[in-house]
RNA sequence: GGGGAGGUUCCCGAGCGGUCAAAGGGGUCAGACUGUAAAUCUGAUGGCUCAGCCUUCACAGGUUCGAAUCCUGUUCUCCCCA
């Protein structure tokens, strides 16, 4: 019986599931040999993935090897995601300019559970192993860290860019990042990886893991390393630049971000978020690039929404952004009574939570950002008073609240 | 341990004791334009009861009519020497 084997497919879609949009693959041919094996004797392959709970979101750069985590569990390989509460107190230096402040367990803990939450979105968790590091890490004590310190110089832990850019640089470099490739690098010994996965930036600590296990007589990993994707505006992808989409955002949220996406992106979010066949996607390129980016769109937040979802936010976008129509439900605010019958409209943008300091809302109104039933005000004083009926009132092109007369 | 250089507004970075809410760039916001909330161009960008007032330049004190700029102490970072 066919459906008794735990491994499904041929050796030519095993290889392909490790090989779509790989940057890397070391070493290839070891990763052929070890597959036929793999499928000979029915032995899924362990696939190990470690994610630190650093932050307490996840976008959709992080998605990319869920991704093809979720191709390989597909195919009946065992997917081990290593939840990295001991090495998010450390702190990947990988990409980092900067010394970033070491977490504690309490803030580690906020971010685990979310964490695994997000990575169900993608990856079937019923037949995932999900193991924390910090239960090997706590047991070590002093005496094993030091052990793992002894197995790298120094110099070959500066060899690395990160390291090399910050201190020619003149940047501080903490002497527990030298630790994190490490403690990555012992991950794979304790879960026995047959394979790892990781972004491009963790070169280094997939390398540390193949050195390790060696030293232990393991068979050194073969390493997949995934593209890193910029943000939506060619910048690193971070929150805090605005430019991602998170994997919990709405299916309105990832259809507006994604549309705003760089166009020489696209080829590569296709690719790696979508899991359309590269003939296709290499016809929707050659297409409009905004039809091939409403269909990018489409897919990604269908996956997480569902194509009912993902529709209605794409044809809210054409009526809010292309055809520059009222978005179909507005916030309402009543006006405050209590502030008496008339009110400066800077106050009164302020007040409505429209803007976040009058100052703000000054700026907006005297360039002309600010409507009143679509009438430009360009007077930050001009005292309004309470509507009769419902009034429009927009600050920009993306603010827009409905306000009310008060209670009666 | 010794010596030197630094910590400036969201970020990077300039800043003769007064004319500094503080150059410039990035980001952000607004306007124009557009297949797009992209690109490009223009303007704005601490707060407020806004032609004036209040709070900022690591922290705490001090000198001075007046300090981001001078002094003292504390703290953090980098470099050189040991």
């Amino acid at each position: 019986m066919a459906n008794s084997k735990r491994l499904k497919g041929t050796l030519g879609e095993h290889m392909a599931a490790f090989q779509r949009g790989a940057v890397e693959v070391i070493e290839e041919r070891e990763l052929e040999k070890r597959l036929v094996r793999a499928l000979a004797e029915d032995e899924p392959m362990r696939i190990k993935f470690g994610m630190d709970p650093s932050s307490p979101d996840l976008h959709l750069g992080h998605a990319i090897p869920l991704f093809k985590l979720r191709d390989l569990q597909r195919l009946g390989h065992q997917v081990v995601l290593i939840v990295g509460d001991a090495t998010a107190m450390v702190g990947d230096p990988s990409g980092r300019s900067m010394l970033r402040p070491v977490l504690t367990r309490e803030q580690v803990a906020a971010n685990l559970e979310t964490y695994t939450a997000q990575a169900a979105l993608v990856l079937d968790l019923e037949r995932t192993e999900i193991v924390r590091n910090a239960g090997w890490f706590d047991r070590m004590g002093f005496e094993g860290i030091l052990q793992l310190t002894t197995r790298m110089t120094v110099a070959q832990m500066v060899e690395r860019d990160t390291f090399q850019k910050r201190l020619s640089a003149g940047e501080p470099v903490g002497i527990n990042e030298f630790l994190y490739p490490l403690m990555q690098g012992w991950d794979s010994v304790e879960v026995r990886a047959d394979v790892e996965l990781g972004g491009t930036d963790q070169l280094f600590n997939l390398l540390v893991g193949r050195r390790l296990q060696e030293q232990e007589s393991q068979r050194p990993q073969v390493m997949v390393t995934t593209p890193l994707v910029n943000g939506l505006d060619g910048r690193k992808m971070s929150k805090s630049y605005g430019n991602s989409v998170g994997l919990t955002d709405s299916a309105r949220e990832m259809t507006f971000g994604l549309m705003r996406l760089d166009d020489e992106a696209m080829a590569v979010w296709f690719l790696q978020l979508t899991r359309l066949g590269e003939p296709e996607i290499a016809e929707l390129l050659k297409g409009h690039p905004r039809t091939a980016k409403a269909r990018l769109a489409l897919e990604v937040a269908g996956f997480f929404h569902g194509e009912k979802a993902a529709a209605e936010a794409a044809e809210a976008f054409n009526r809010e952004v292309r055809d520059k129509e009222l978005p179909a439900d507005i916030p309402e605010i009543r006006w405050d009574s209590s502030l008496g019958s008339t009110r400066a409209l800077a106050n009164l943008l302020k007040d409505m939570g429209l803007v976040q300091s009058t100052s703000e809302a000054r700026r907006a109104i005297e360039q002309g950002g600010v409507r009143w039933n679509g009438e430009v005000h360009t007077d930050p004083r001009s005292e309004m008073s309470e509507p009769k009926e419902r009034v429009l009132v927009q600050v920009g092109k993306k603010r827009v609240m409905h306000l009310l007369p008060a209670e009666a």
